[in-house]
DNA sequence: CAAATTCACTTGGAAATTCCAAGTGAATTT
DNA sequence: AAATTCACTTGGAATTTCCAAGTGAATTTG
């Protein structure tokens, strides 16, 4: 991974900086890439309608556009769906995968300032007895 | 803390949805707030101007527009400077000084993933010796 | 103590991104 | 064979960001 850019597919992610926040957010640093991440970690979705039907209504064409930046990125890949040849299956990479720890502590955090869905506090008393174990049976469930 | 809405000196922040992570993009998801945080927690700066000239060149419009919605976010306030009346002091919210563990995991995070300034990876390695050290003091600095 | 500078912004306009609705072609179902 | 599903693309309007310049209050300088 270059320290100034990534270019994949046509698509092209410039880092501002060499500082780890500055590079996270040139990757993730908007309103919906993250969701797509959580609907893969947390919402078993994997393909292209299921994000766009994912509950806060992205359009299609910011859509495509993130998916093709996460998979700039390193986050996301594309694959073939058992199902049927028309789909294309979604998965996250190991560096996806490694994000989990950062959506937890985003979850935790929210939970305790916001009003959020009680799915979410009782998510969050699960960390509280076992964050360590909660993880890793989240980066289970997507082998 | 409102459910869908966040009014706060004619800024105004809708939330999409009452998932934790939607809500903490309504806030952060932008490619330079969670940078003046990182700025307020890790490189001691507390005014406009040194958000400013902060390394990656957030231009004033936006950084004003940024420093309003993180306010009314309720990430930071608004004080007054010891130094000068010319000069206001921003600072961390508890809401705001909570942020660190998601600051932390996302450094963890690239740091593992980009390279990044030697400073980054050594503060990794600190990490990995002591995080609940590391957390605690950077809260205490904050102070 | 008047003039220059610092400081935290605002303003105006161009560029980029996002939103919205409609359309496209390959694969699948009816 | 026709209709539907699926993963997009396209075109245009609305919003956000970028960029340069300007503003007025507080402070420093000559």
């Amino acid at each position: 991974m270059n320290l100034y850019f990534c270019v994949v597919k046509k698509k092209e992610i410039h880092f501002r900086s060499d500082c780890p926040i500055g590079k996270t957010l040139d990757i993730l640093g908007d309103k919906w890439s993250l969701l797509i991440v959580r609907d893969l970690v947390f919402k078993g979705k994997n393909t292209y309608g299921d994000f766009l039907n994912g509950g806060e209504g992205i359009t299609t064409s910011v859509l495509a556009d993130k998916l093709a930046l996460l998979e700039c990125g390193g986050i996301i890949s594309k694959g073939t769906h058992p199902e049927s040849k028309a789909k294309i299956l979604y998965s996250l990479t190991p560096k996806g995968i490694d994000l989990i720890p950062v959506l937890v502590e985003v979850i935790e955090w929210s939970e305790k300032h916001h009003e959020v869905h009680p799915f979410a506090t009782s998510f969050v008393k699960q960390l509280k007895k076992d964050k360590a174990g909660v993880i890793k049976m989240l980066r289970q469930s997507l082998k």
